[in-house]
DNA sequence: GTATAAAATGAACGATGTTCAATAATTGGT
DNA sequence: ACCAATTATTGAACATCGTTCATTTTATAC
């Protein structure tokens, strides 16, 4: 086996390690000695793949951004109208949160050492996975430039993102997920009659 | 001074310090040492006064929700109208945010150590203060009952939360202190507009 | 086959939360 | 005022982290 390739191996290996460890622990679990015995590797090696956890554990949510990009918009049908497919995005992301939801909160409860900078590449990807919501709400609102859209959308992906968080978070009473899915259905769509209302 | 007067000082002083190094630094910045320190007691005493930290920062979130429910019912008016309310409502919790930070990210972004389950106390004072804001509501939907009403003001309550939360992430492109609040004016107008409409 | 470079290793370091035996202070009874 | 008994305070010690780095092992090139 060529050296770069033993070399993608071990950051493959380790990789898996600590998505795994996210996937099943959550972040507040995750030990490096851990990823290390799960990768097959000396604990030296895991900070020879990647500079440090922080750097890990962004890799590791670069990829659940991925899939919760694919998940969000899928089952999306051209020829629904705007607000179906805004609770449908709506509906999704709630079950995308339900089903990964260790991962999810990687995605929102990491926070760097030290307080260190968040990089470029992870906040490009971050605010690039909105653009993906832009286009159902350009039907509902077509007067609106593309610019006004992306706020709108912000907006409405942020109420839904904190409908969902305080609904999962243990300090506060949660409703089981089908009541929260008729909350988040008739939130949406409330919203939407709100913004025709305003057209 | 008596024993249990210096007993209840030293809480003061351990709280007093935890406070202000939460409100300084933020939770990823408090150290059990530094607090001792700031304190004026050594590290030991520290665990006499609470019983380990994630008591203490629950303590101190505990006083942070007090603060919060004060904040977030000032400057209401009984005679002004509902929508107008609600959207007072969420201006003054997007105020809070921004004044108090890190004190308002240490209620959320607190988890308990070991997956330790939180103390019923203070989920039940979480979401008691919920219901300081149920008032408004009823006024705009007289024909719910109150168990309704709390749904919906959890639901615009969660929404705002979302709103502000991602807006003062890093990970996401943040807009300033003034285009957030006439977003969030916008917002709770247009989702105000469409309970109406559907009432 | 040997020398050079690269990678892997795990002991060691510094920080951190927490504990606990030892010390100091306080209290209550005579 | 004195002395036990109780209580509070202390900080050294422990376990557990993330991270580093001198050493060892392995791979590469000539």
């Amino acid at each position: 086996m060529k050296q770069d390739e033993k070399r993608n191996l071990l950051k493959q290996n380790v990789f898996d390690a600590a998505y795994k460890r996210i996937e099943q622990d959550g972040l507040t679990g995750l030990r490096a000695r851990d990823i290390a015995k799960d990768a097959g590797c000396s604990l030296g090696s895991l900070y020879n793949a990647y500079q440090d956890l922080d750097d890990l554990i962004l890799n590791v949510n670069s990829r659940v951004l991925e899939m919760l990009k694919e998940n969000i918009s899928s089952n999306l049908n051209d020829d629904e109208n705007a607000e179906a497919a805004l609770v449908r995005l709506a509906v999704n992301y709630m079950n995308f949160a339900y089903e990964n939801y260790n991962l999810w909160s990687s995605l929102f409860g990491h926070t760097m050492q030290d307080n260190a900078p968040i990089p470029q590449w992870y906040t490009e990807q971050t605010n690039a996975t909105f653009l993906t919501l832009v286009t159902p709400l350009l039907k509902l609102r077509p007067e609106l430039d593309e610019a006004e859209a992306f706020i709108l959308v912000r907006t409405l992906f942020s109420a839904v993102h904190g409908i969902i968080t305080i609904n999962l978070q243990e300090r506060f009473i949660s409703v089981p997920k089908d009541m929260l899915q008729i909350q988040l259905i008739e939130f949406v769509q409330t919203y939407a009659k709100g913004l025709q209302n305003k057209a």
